[in-house]
Order: C-alpha cells, then structure tokens, then sequence
DNA sequence: TCGTGGTTACAAAAAGGTGCGTAATTTACT
DNA sequence: AGTAAATTACGCACCTTTTTGTAACCACGA
C-alpha cells in the first residue's frame, strides 16, 4: 500500500473514505457505539480481516475512536469521533445529489450524441 | 467485476467516486473543456487504459460529458456535466473537513511528542 | 511516420477471503 | 474434579480474485 501522500484535501480523503466499506461503516456507527461483533453483524459479508483493516484505517484518519477494556473476553468499542460525525452530513450530501441526478443516468445506454462540428 | 446496485445512494456514489482518480479527473475538468490528451498531460501517471476506463465510468454516472467530433486526428472533449458541476462543492467540502480535521491526525510519525525519560 | 483516442491480450500488483492461533475466563458436560 | 468448548478481537500465512500496467494494434489523414 502506497502512503502516496498528495498535496490535495480531496486525494487524501479520498484514500480514507473510498471503497466498499467506510461509508457503511460510518452509517452503522453514527447509529451509536458499536464492538467488533456488531459491526461484522450489521454488515454479514465483510470478512474480519477488512473489518479490522478498515477500522484501523478510519482510527488513524480521526473519524473511529476505539476503546479497549480489559478483562476476558476481550471488549474494544468503536465510536465516531466528533470529527467523524462532521463527516456524517457531507456523505449524506453525496448520497443526495446521487439521487438528484438518478434522472440523467436510470436509463442505461448511451443516447446517440453526435457532435459535430 | 459485480455491480452490486445497493440500495443506499452513498454506496453507489462511492462505487463511482471512489479510487485514486475520479476526483483528480473532475477536478481538472472543472478547469474547463478538456480532451483526452490534455487529461493525461494534467495527470501523467495515470495509464493510457484507465484514463479511457475512468472516463468511461464518469460518463455512465453523468457526472462527465463526452463529445466527439469526426474528423482528421480524432479529437474528444470531456465536460462536466451540469449534475458533475454540482457534484464540486460536494468534493470540496470534503476537502475542506480534511483539512479542518487535520489537527487531530497524527503529522508524521517523526514527532517525539512524549518522550519518557 | 506521427499523433489522436481507442481496444485488446497478457502480466504484474494489489486487494480481499479463509482458516488457524491467541488470550483468560466462564459455562457445559462427564 | 477434570476436561472441553465457547467467547472476543484480532494477527498471520496462504491463496484467490480483482484491478491496474504494459505493450501492441487499429483507423485516419497531414
């Protein structure tokens, strides 16, 4: 994995937040404090290596905090932090101006624009 | 290569927005008409390949318009659309909660912040 | 021959899945 | 009482799948 660190905002949040799976984390997570087990609950196909693999990822990016308690069996919580949280409102917009432009994409084939000069 | 259609509109954004390059296409592309070449000349890491399956990907979302005109070489525009216009802000906005978040991450793990004795 | 914007086939690299091991304690069974 | 199994949140090694890069090819006309 390449730390290609960029000089733009939007590179660097994209390495964080892109993929399958921080958006469903995050949407699980702003339900309230989640443990490892919920979280492969509420999201069956995501395997435990990436589970742990995309926390680790969102906690070193300041959006997961994790806790750990001691004692046996082990009990970790995640949260958003009050970062993640700000974060919340901007993916709800993507996931709005999605559906805004559902019009101009739902019918799938390519319209026969000829351009010519 | 599954096309998973889920059902909630940020997952389906991130399929499209998500990677290392969508955002730097739309983001040389809000400079204004651009034609393939430019786009690499803009980017020159990215392959001939993806920058034609990027595109692609952009134009099936409606987030890039694609115009081509007969002719001696070739020649192809890419605009965004007015739905990719409006996706800018959105972008940036992510840009910007990356940048004011920026304290809370680590900087670098060359700072001694805490040395113990 | 070069440059344009592509496509395709093959190879390399990256991402992801599977299953095993680990801890200390509780419960379950013999 | 002794043994076994389950529990939780992972790490690690190995293997498969997906993505991306490389290079070659195509068309056309200057």
């Amino acid at each position: 994995m390449k730390d290609l660190v960029s000089r733009c905002p939007i590179e660097e949040v994209m390495q964080v937040i892109s993929g399958r799976w921080p958006s469903l984390l995050i949407y699980y997570l702003k339900q309230g404090t989640k443990r490892f087990s919920d979280l492969r609950r509420d999201n069956p196909t995501i395997s435990h290596k990436m589970l742990t693999l995309e926390l680790r990822k969102l906690e070193d990016a300041g959006i997961v905090e994790r806790s750990e308690f001691e004692g046996y069996p082990l009990r970790v919580e995640y949260d958003l932090t009050p970062a993640g949280l700000k974060l919340v409102p901007l993916l709800d917009a993507l996931g709005s101006w999605w559906d805004a432009t559902a019009a101009g994409r739902s019918q799938g084939s390519t319209l026969p624009v000829e351009v010519t000069k």
